[in-house]
DNA sequence: CGTGCCCTTGAGTACAATCAACGTTCGTGG
DNA sequence: CCACGAACGTTGATTGTACTCAAGGGCACG
């Protein structure tokens, strides 16, 4: 690719290269509208074209929707598990936590994400699972995905590509949590959440829901919740991001980018058969 | 799982806890001499029984073998691939980097680890692939691996599998960078590496080769050079690990663990069907 | 026998953690 | 309607872990 970080020879910012290379797959929602699976659609079908017969399927391999209150913990880890999670609404996290009481979000998710497709293979996890805000979510039973995986192997790649730009993500996480101050940090994580949720279409303009206390982006990006306080004050008066009250305002996206050394590649939305 | 961390009414230490739970299915190689893959062979048959045609399956996607010379990127970020690699000799890393040149290893890669499996669905990967020394490697074209997504539901879910553990890791090493101290990050690894030698043949009693400098280290753990050597100092001091030359050996496997707060789980090395 | 890489140690510094106090908002119940 | 408490956010003062800068030693290799 022409347009990554780095390469010589392209003086384009990260902004102008997505603009000219991304046609805005993502805002063709209309065709699917009603469906309650329509993000994940949306997001697959971002990526490589879904037949009809596999759309079908997904549908079927989604069994019941349930509501999940804020700030439960819905699946806990080592816990025996027959079902994968889709977040229809809402946010959700994953986390790990250590003896002393600390814990690591290793994962925010938004609507359209599965919060733990990989559970259809390792069967129990290594982390926990918690609603932000009151989700919905459906359930994907494992035998269903099963039967996928034996007579649909295109969607079956599909699926293992969604696992696997979730681990991406968590490598980018790595690099945040080694390599960038605490500035870089959050300015990463309002990068990222601005891509994926104008992929999923719930962004308005540079404006998003963003219903994160200070605490949780603290438990997330590996600092203190004060000192995300004063990240967060050093970047609203930099006049580069205001983040109040669930709402992430992103008053120069260009700058935040170059802060946070942010490129979306790792995100893998482009349209790639697979 | 009543071993697990945390639960009540399990006072077993974690080595006692695993040396009831694991019959050393490991230990079972010969069967198997001789083959180039043995060790995916191995590590895949641990978590689940693998026929012979799933078997033969593997060999046959294995298309040449490769010598790589220490020190050498043998995969760059962004280039397009069309074959996934599986480490047979040597160890590897895979690292990301930062504009200003600071990098980070986001994982390290033992005889029978895919590499980059997950370039199978993503095509081109966000990470470089470097050999840390001479390695020997084999090549699993895309094509073929897709052929076994198509004919080979249980060998997919396998292979899925691994991918996964992989992310597994990934959110472990989240942890240690984003809420561990430099000791215990530094006795964490240490810890992983042991397990995960031990499961393809490559410990001698609690010692083992890890041919990392110390620069690599720090760049795997998210602190400086200068850090990690005081930090090997004091582990050392106080009776718990010795680093020296390309060589780790546990001398308090078990304090480690405590000081590490470290727990095999992540690794999902019992078995269980898939 | 240099030269370069890695390891080691010391001294000074800085970024973020910790400790502490107070403000704001919001829901609940008197 | 107001008192109260809890959770979240904000700010200041102090501490500490790890970083930076610097210099020297060991060892391998040409």
């Amino acid at each position: 690719m022409s347009w990554c970080r780095g390469l010589p020879g392209d003086g384009k910012s990260v902004l102008e290269q997505e603009r000219l290379r991304y046609r805005m797959p993502f805002r063709g929602g209309g065709l699917l509208g009603g469906n309650l699976i329509d993000k994940l659609l949306l997001r697959l079908s971002a990526r490589d074209q879904l037949s009809d017969e596999e759309k079908q399927a997904l549908r079927w391999a989604a069994s019941d929707t349930r509501e999940v209150p804020a700030r439960q913990t819905l699946i806990r880890a080592d816990v025996e598990l027959n079902a994968s999670i889709l977040l229809l609404e809402g946010f959700m996290c994953r986390y790990k936590d250590l003896r002393d009481g600390s814990r690591q979000i290793t994962q925010l998710h938004v609507p359209g994400d599965f919060v733990d497709l990989h559970s259809f293979t390792l069967k129990r996890l290594d982390h926990h699972v918690m609603a932000i805000t009151p989700c919905r979510v459906a359930a994907f039973p494992h035998e269903r995905l099963e039967a996928i995986t034996a007579k649909f192997p295109h969607l079956t790649r599909l699926l293992w590509f969604a696992t696997n730009v979730d681990a991406s993500c968590h490598r980018e996480w790595a690099l945040s949590l080694g390599r960038r101050t605490s500035l870089e940090r959050i300015a990463h994580i309002f990068c990222e959440l601005y891509f994926r949720l104008r992929a999923v279409g719930l962004t308005d303009g540079y404006s998003y829901e963003f219903p994160l206390t200070q605490t949780e982006l603290s438990e997330a990006k590996g600092i203190t919740p004060v000192h995300v306080n004063r990240t967060l004050r050093e970047l609203r008066e930099q006049g580069l991001v205001d983040f109040r009250k669930g709402r992430v305002h992103l008053q120069n996206l260009d700058a935040l980018i170059r802060i946070a050394d942010f490129s979306p590649d790792y995100l893998y939305l482009e349209h790639r058969s697979v």
